[in-house]
DNA sequence: CCGTCTTGTGGTTATCCACTCACCAGTCTC
DNA sequence: GAGACTGGTGAGTGGATAACCACAAGACGG
């Protein structure tokens, strides 16, 4: 039938697309609140094939995270490239300046919040701290700053982060005003 | 029998040692990660009872999270307390020093973290930025300082949450180190 | 001491979930 | 074109889970 036409394709490739597409799925509900069978149904294959990709539910999620670091790094890279010049301090400013823009990718932004909550589990602990700990590297790097100046940084990064979480935008209170500024 | 004398509250009383006990139960897996009946059982109720004291899961949580907002603006209220002089400057710095030990309450520390991953669930949104309101305006009132020094102020703190919840501080590298600075 | 109110308990149900396994169907090799 | 390899499915399994409910038992007012 038409349908034989089917397409096929090799591990690695369905990997990388069940990679990007458990993103969104989880991003919505986090680990616990995502089940595989929502994550297979996003990526168009079967329940059990997922688990011939990845040996278990933890293991999943832990790749997912590490795709997220290097989405991540990408987005970091791209507002990189908008300093006025390479000295620290232009650097950091230019990050801090378009780190909006790198959270407006939301799906990302849930997976590392609630990567957060769920670090208890060893598998994917691991993967959050290998994730800040090649996004601080980074970050060293490419700005040269010093280690006061990198801190404050994530630190902004962070409560952005959550501004952004609790979707405190549109929230129109003297308290979300002071904590946009 | 002996355990005729069996003590019996008042569905307040209840209701407040389950708020109690249930921080410890969620704080370790999170909203979707717990069950009622791990909270029912830390509260030492059965879980038909838990859902008379409360609609639904997601109304407990809630309540778990206001619990929290409580806790966290006393021990606030307490580290302000230890401030050298009543000046914006001093107040905000002895905030800043003694959050370490506010964040030394790991499960109130989870469950705010759990909490920002799910606050797309209506009531728990709600929730949160009731927590973040309550918190914005106490440090502004008890330390009169400017917005951006508030901002800065909560920026440090939730930097040190996710050190925190990450178990950054058993990591001995470039970038552990850097954050913890 | 009786009726009523509230605290509190099992048990139930319908659903869902992580994970497994037997099996099908292209495709590559010799 | 046979045999082996690899992509892929669908139906299960055992256990958990949120929410409901009928009913027990202690307290309390009259």
């Amino acid at each position: 039938m038409a349908t034989g036409v089917r397409q096929r394709s090799t591990a690695a490739q369905r990997r990388d697309t069940v990679l990007r597409t458990a993103v969104a799925a989880f991003a919505a509900r986090g680990y616990y609140g995502t089940s595989t069978m929502e994550v297979a149904a996003a990526a168009g294959i079967s329940q059990g094939y997922l688990y011939r990709l990845f040996k278990d539910k933890q293991t999943l999620f832990a790749a997912v995270v590490d795709h997220c670091s290097d989405r991540l790094r990408e987005s970091v890279a791209a507002a990189a490239a908008t300093a006025r010049s390479t000295e620290p301090q232009d650097v950091l400013e230019a990050l801090t300046a378009s780190y909006d823009e790198v959270i407006a990718d939301r799906e990302l932004l849930m997976i590392l919040l609630h990567a957060q909550g769920c670090a208890g589990e060893p598998v994917i602990g691991e993967a959050v701290r290998r994730c800040y700990a090649r996004q601080v590297e980074y970050v060293r790097a490419v700005s040269g700053a010093a280690e006061q100046q990198i801190r404050r940084y994530f630190a902004d990064a962070l409560l952005s982060n959550v501004m952004v979480a609790i979707d405190a935008a549109a929230v129109d209170a003297p308290w979300a005003r002071t904590l946009r500024a």
